[in-house]
DNA sequence: GGCCAGGACACCA
DNA sequence: TGGTGTCATGGC
């Protein structure tokens, strides 16, 4: 067995599975998957269960909704202005997709803005179950605190973890939500720099210089 | 009161 | 290609 998937195999048998996406509908894995763009879930949780309130989390609604009261639905998440905008877009895309019946290809996702390619795979595996490794913030981190994987692009990390296991949906998801939980555990914990705060150490040290 | 979060994008050198 | 600023709320 290959370090990446040992490491899966540790994370499960001591976080145990995390039951990943939390939503009621395709639909609200889409939306969440935007909505979760740095930001906390809870504050995401905040705005879904006010578009639910207002009946509003479904396709057909997004779109028919004026666009300053979705900012207000959805305000709790930040970005709110942004969010609104893209989820509008990404919403009319949701809808064609639908209607036609086939699976969405990643470059037609990225297409649309403010989904980029974390947001794009998010959607793919867990929205559409289709075998694309996400990676994030924490999964950076993971790699490198574990000596796993390093490098700068996205793809190259993805390549990586989808080279290194079994082409398989449920791994992919599972693996994912554990790397998120090791990552919040890390940071409670108080053992991890985050990019931002890195970046501000840096600029930090150029004006004290 | 500051730091950070399950990013994406525009702009600049 | 890499670095930086911007978007924004809420928990800790």
């Amino acid at each position: 067995m290959n370090k990446a998937a040992a490491l899966y195999r540790k994370l499960l048998s001591e976080f145990g599975p995390q039951h990943w996406w939390p939503a009621d509908t395709q639909y609200e894995v889409v939306a969440g998957a935007l909505l979760t763009q740095n930001t906390g879930w809870g504050n995401v949780e905040k705005a879904i269960a006010n578009l639910k309130a207002a009946g509003k989390m479904s396709p057909q609604a997004v779109l028919d909704t004026q666009i300053n009261e979705l900012e207000t639905l959805i305000r709790p998440c930040g970005f709110f202005r942004q969010k609104a905008l893209r989820l509008k877009l990404l919403t009319k895309k949701f809808i064609g997709i639908k209607a036609r019946g086939s699976p969405p290809t990643r470059d037609e996702l990225l297409d649309v803005e403010g989904v980029g390619k974390e947001t794009a795979d998010s959607i793919l595996l867990y929205a559409f179950g289709l075998p694309y490794f996400v990676v994030d913030a924490y999964t950076r981190r993971f790699c490198a605190h574990h000596r796993l994987y390093e490098g700068k692009e996205y793809d190259g990390y993805r390549s990586f973890f989808e080279s290194s296991l079994p082409r398989e949906v449920p791994l992919y998801k599972e693996y994912h939500a554990l790397i998120v939980e090791w990552g919040k555990r890390q940071r409670r914990a108080g053992k991890n720099k985050t990019a931002r705060g890195i970046k501000r150490q840096r600029n930090e040290g150029k004006t004290k210089k």
